[in-house]
DNA sequence: CTAATCTGTTAACATAAGATAAATAATCAC
DNA sequence: GTGATTATTTATCTTATGTTAACAGATTAG
């Protein structure tokens, strides 16, 4: 837990008790590769945390699988269309190395949210800067061509390159996987 | 304010000493079309309701004119990449009809989160819910050809096609206005 | 009212990306 | 390791969208 509470004080910083309470509502799991951390159909009740590995979350549009986003170590993951509406979500999550993963009670930590100022305040922040992060991906897709993305996902991100199957990256960028290895091959 | 008030109150209703302590840091402008609201360079310190009148945030790239969005009546405008980061804003807050606008000092609201947890605790599901609006936006940018996105913005906003000229809806949908007209012309 | 500007449409052509199929390359199960 | 499966690249063809330009109707300024 002390990984969680570290990326935690980047935010907000907790009083030990507020640490406690957090910690009574989580656990920690271990998931293997290529497994489904949670998969679509129900209401998404549970924000995960990455200790090590590598997860996405994706949906199918028409049967075809989509990426949504890729989560690396020491990051919030929360498919937040269906923990913040409690509409049921269409969303999966899947590891795709080995992972240690923290999963908080979402429920359970909303409701601490009267006991703990504090923690409402973290998790404002958290959002806050997910928020933020998802703004400027819009930015990002509203008028670049393909193969500006994938430059740009090189240079923002280079871990996603090297640890994840280009497939998944693919459908990231929002271009099937034969027009990214043409990109790739550069022309 | 019993606007903005009202629309607080589907969020998170406040006590009367809230609501006076935000009318202090508040207060009414009227804008006439096609005039900024607010231009890009500094760092963003004002979060905007809509009372009456359309508006855009819109950018530059590479010298063209991009809408990020278009807010109505009844609507939190907030350039929130700087708002909630401090740093400057590239962006820019146009009026599309005669407006009227209630500013709101950014500053001194998030002055008032300590004070007033309830003024936190609007705030966070404001922007929260903005938050899940914008990660649809993904969603639907994400594999979803131009003449899709233009019909499924027909049906959920027709009044941005109602109210908004054209050539900002193009670069909102992404694609150039020829290609909108295009589109509408249909094939 | 007239000229000038802005906005939207259409056409012709160029280019980027999708679909499909097939050939390699890499990974996994045994 | 060997074969089977999965991932990636390459090739061809098609389609969607970008670019530029011309034009028509609205709107605005004087």
């Amino acid at each position: 837990m002390e990984q969680l509470f570290q990326y935690f004080r980047k935010f907000n910083p907790l009083t030990g008790n507020a640490e406690n309470a957090i910690t009574e509502i989580s656990n920690i799991v271990t998931v293997k590769k290529n497994n489904d951390l949670q998969s679509f159909g129900q209401t998404c009740k549970t924000i995960y945390f990455i200790n090590k590995g590598v997860a996405r979350i994706y949906y199918l549009k028409d049967g075809i699988d989509i990426t949504e986003n890729f989560f690396f170590e020491n990051n919030i993951i929360a498919r937040v269309e269906s923990l913040l509406t409690g509409r049921p979500s269409r969303k999966g999550i899947q590891v795709l190395e080995d992972a240690e993963i923290v999963s908080i009670n979402a429920p359970a930590l909303f409701g601490l949210y009267d006991r703990f100022h504090e923690i409402e305040r973290l998790f404002r922040k958290i959002f806050e800067a997910a928020y933020v992060d998802t703004v400027n991906r819009v930015e990002g897709m509203q008028f670049h061509s393909a193969e500006e993305r994938y430059k740009s996902l090189l240079h923002e991100a280079p871990g996603v390159i090297k640890r994840v199957p280009l497939k998944y990256v693919a459908s990231y960028l929002g271009i099937t996987q034969v027009s990214l290895s043409r990109i790739r091959g550069h022309r």
